[in-house]
DNA sequence: CCTTTCGACGAAACCGCTTTTCAGCGAGGC
DNA sequence: GCCTCGCTGAAAAGCGGTTTCGTCGAAAGG
């Protein structure tokens, strides 16, 4: 049986609703005759495999599971018969049977940042090598977008939960609702006692204590702290905020709340808002320390837009160390984590969860300053 | 039966092996007596709600499902006792039953890049809002990365496809292995008769061509391209190629193919790399016009550590309209994409294909220049 | 020559859900 | 008294795999 689509020339209209109208060109084209060729597809079962290869569904199922008690002729010809028809076994069908489905999922918190972008590429790739899949999922919509996305876990009958980046806003209840092994990767349960749980992050407060030490060490004591959201305990927003006030007291500066901005999201425009607004502050700061790369551009646009310079009116410092940091001009000093690590650390934690051969485990990598010309000794001193 | 995974305090050592042996803390923590719990969790099967809510199965499915013959009370009922049990219908059963995933996928190529994410955020919430969820997959070994993602499609029961961004190899027969609808988004499959199939995108040659004649008429002439991939039919790498060579011919400038760089991925490094070779070329360009904004970044940077300006010395276009263009110093002048309505439309287009009421269809929405301070007329001629 | 072992293979049950079929039963209309 | 109608249920038939258990023939052992 040949399974290829059908194509059939004929003019036809495409239709456009208003949405759509000013597209500039719709070309009129061919429509695709495979109906009937969508739906038998994918009838092809074991049975038929079976059948037209004169052995029984059991042997097909050791040939396609690799089982050793099948002779090689057999073997050749089943596999021969598989290829010829490109047949895959259904995965609905093997996860029945199986009762679970070879798969962990991965929960980010809105459209990813560069940042978690490359986490998870390399965890998907580390994950991959256990044999299992990733089903990534992003979460939207806060407290309820957890709760669906818990949802899919029992749905889909994943076997393991990695919960990465941003700050989630996970409750203990929904964490005690998660019925597999759930790691926490650069982020953890908010307010909850974290030996808990699996965690596998770099210590946030001491990377921001440091890299603000960092900023005192070069002159600044006016520093102001672009953030992420108030009040929070256990995500990297809290951390980092704590980070900055234990640097400050360190350095004997006394902490000024409007030198500290919310901005929710890690993107360029929030950070370009918020040092909108520091710069409109009565305090000016020297120094701008974001808890994301992200922000700290839109911060320096912002400083630029107001006709300064950065670093010589303010510096700006940044956090992950991602691309952006390196290439933009002035290259933007930042807090390098170490992703690669991370995510291997977080996939095997993971691993050793799920086959119930290993406990919880708080990871915390180290974190490095990576010096650029975005900070430097504040240069005006009022 | 309560479902909470029990914890139990105990010391333990952690593992390490050499990978881990340097993080700078692991603490001993918990170890979670959830074993007998996870193996039962998933256990909660229709037959235990229709038992405990005294119905049968068919209710509890009707209710599920939210038929109508159901009495109101009856339905509360039911609804209660799932909720309370916190029982989520398995997958892999009704997919199974239903003989379809509702679910379509999402090809990448690579890890994405910001346009691409931004693209498939819109596109999940769009999909969604049909009722269908979205699972994302990236592609990373060429032609048999493909081949593993039509594998995917079929085990998955996927019941429509898109592929999205860069310069996928497809080839024809792997696309006629596809059994279901398929749709190209900012992408095109390559040199293939352009009506057998459906895709949304961008005019990507007259976009290119846009470009470059921009570059011209504000006086440029020694113009460079950071593109994609060499003998690249299909893909936007080549289409704007070609818009390149179109607008030198309008402008009468020709051709040099010492001013062609290919990048392979879409990164800054890579621009970085190739705005090296160009200013190392013994034909030095005046403007360089890269097919993607990072590219973009990655050349300016390039620029700047050679002691040149952007734009005074050499002016740099980017492609795609991300955030970053605009949030840059200088902005880059870049081609922005509409990326709300080419998701909106991919969802579109491939929703009607799968409903069957719709037909292939070449969606093409127009590009804009977004001007920015990277462009500026060449000061100094040779 | 008979028994045992063993490799190769098959029949059938089962995973959890949907859906269909058929039926029951009380209420209300004629 | 009969029929319709609304709500519900029991039972069964799959969906397409995996797995248990058993069969069968041939080689090995006594």
């Amino acid at each position: 049986m040949q399974h290829g689509i059908l194509l059939m020339q004929k003019a036809g209209h495409v239709k456009m609703d208003d949405s759509t109208a000013d597209t500039i060109q719709i070309r009129k084209t061919s429509v695709a005759v495979q109906v009937q060729e969508v739906e038998n597809m994918n009838r092809i079962s074991i049975r038929d495999i079976a059948r037209i290869a004169h052995v029984s569904v059991t042997t097909v199922s050791r040939v396609i599971n690799d089982y050793s008690d099948v002779s090689e002729e057999t073997k050749q010809r089943v596999q021969k018969v598989i290829c010829d028809c490109n047949y895959q076994p259904n995965n609905a069908a093997r996860n029945l049977k199986l009762t679970h489905s070879n798969t962990v999922g991965l929960l980010m918190e809105g459209s990813p940042t560069p940042f978690v972008t490359g986490l998870s590429d390399i965890i998907e790739e580390k994950i991959n090598e256990y044999g299992y899949s990733l089903a990534p999922h992003r979460v939207t919509n806060g407290v309820s977008g957890v709760d669906t996305a818990v949802q899919l876990v029992m749905e889909k009958r994943l076997q393991g939960l990695i919960v990465c980046g941003g700050y989630f806003i996970l409750t203990l209840e929904q964490l005690h609702r998660l019925p597999v092994p759930t790691v926490f990767c650069t982020t953890t349960l908010n307010g909850i006692d974290d030996t808990a749980y699996s965690s596998v992050h770099v210590d946030d407060r001491k990377a921001a204590r440091d890299a603000v030490n960092y900023l005192c060490s070069i002159g600044h004591r006016d520093i102001a702290i672009i953030g992420g959201v108030e009040n929070d305990k256990g995500g990297v927003s809290g951390h980092r905020l704590r980070g900055y006030r234990d640097a400050l007291e360190q350095n004997a500066i006394p902490f000024d709340q409007s030198l500290v901005c919310y901005c929710g999201l890690f993107t360029m425009q929030r950070g370009y808002d918020a040092a909108n607004e520091l710069l409109a502050n009565s305090h000016r700061p020297t120094a701008i320390f974001c808890i994301a790369d992200e922000l700290a551009v839109g911060a320096c646009k912002a400083i630029f837009d107001a006709g300064l310079s950065v670093p010589d009116d303010i510096s700006v410092m940044g956090f992950d160390g991602t691309d952006i940091a390196q290439f933009y001009e002035p290259s933007i000093c930042t807090v390098r984590q170490p992703k690669e690590r991370i995510a291997k650390k977080t996939v095997e934690v993971l691993i050793n969860l799920m086959k119930k051969k290993g406990q919880n485990c708080n990871a915390v990598f180290p974190t490095e300053i990576v010096t650029g010309k975005s900070c430097a000794s504040p240069k005006y001193r009022p």
